[in-house]
DNA sequence: TTGAACGTTCAAAATTTTCTAAACCTAGAC
DNA sequence: GTCTAGGTTTAGAAAATTTTGAACGTTCAA
């Protein structure tokens, strides 16, 4: 594959996670390590693909990386190299956590709200309630995905 | 309820939201709906409520309002009023429209690899086929969520 | 120990986003 | 028709974010 239809590629992803609130940095490393082969990449290999500063690649890579969507890994020369982790999207957009902060600012609410059956209450406690049940059901829908792939592959 | 307990509440709420890539405007306007007394609420009173001008709450609330998060409901007296969607938030954070936008950037990619069954599709492989498993499933998901709503009132 | 490769951090610049005031519509009352 | 309340759009100001060059550590080879 021409490694520039790689990097248009790359930047086509960078667009549209960037319309979904991540820096445009993120986004097009993001794209590049789906696309770019070898699958491992250095940060120079990083910043010459996608044309960016030593400086936002790496501060790009640690968002990623604590996002759970990339891993470091040692590289044979000195240093290291970056990879997407297996299942990178799988993570990415859990929705759990920010649900457990919804959950949490519902139950503010209802608390200043006081009588928690109140009418008052009842879109807080509707909301409440909606998040809490997707956030019980989240794990075993992601364990059956596991499971199934593992039998198709 | 102090009205003043229901605006703080609002900015906190507004404050995650911005925090999660929304607008600070957007995210107060829908703490105070989620919060306030009576649930709709005209212009005016959303612009006193949480200090903006005019034009911030118009651009806000249309945003609200395509999103599905809050409807607009003719006003006894002049113009209209706004009040949250009764299951606002089950649609809020509903995935399914950006994972169906991660699904075609996938199959995009496998096309341009050329063999979908290439290794160095793989990745771009697994991550399609886990977009597409959620996207099927979630709306059983949520009328599952429905069904026992309704049972529990 | 020195030098060089590599990576991180930081302050400032560039860019983008958000907000508002003011001009501008529109619908209904009179 | 004219006036007014209510709402939208827009152009520019204000604020926040993103990016980067440069300075600064580290680690390792020689």
């Amino acid at each position: 594959m021409d490694p520039e239809v790689g990097r248009r590629y790359a930047e086509e992803v960078g667009v549209v996670l960037a319309r979904m609130g991540t820096t445009p940095a993120f986004g097009k490393l993001l794209g590049w390590l789906l696309i770019c082969d070898p699958p491992k990449q250095t940060t120079a290999q990083l910043c010459a693909a996608m044309g960016l500063s030593k400086a936002s690649v790496s501060t790009g890579m640690r968002v990623l990386e604590q996002s759970g969507l990339v891993r470091r890994v040692p590289s044979p020369g000195r240093g290291h190299a970056y990879e997407m982790h297996p299942d990178a999207f799988a993570r990415a957009l859990d929705p759990t956590d920010k649900m457990r902060a919804f959950i949490d600012l519902m139950q503010r609410g209802i608390d200043l709200v006081g009588d928690a059956g109140a009418p008052e209450a009842s879109r807080l406690r509707h909301t409440r309630d909606f998040y809490t049940f997707m956030v019980e059901r989240t794990p075993a829908l992601m364990e059956e995905f596991r499971r199934q792939a593992r039998k198709d592959s």
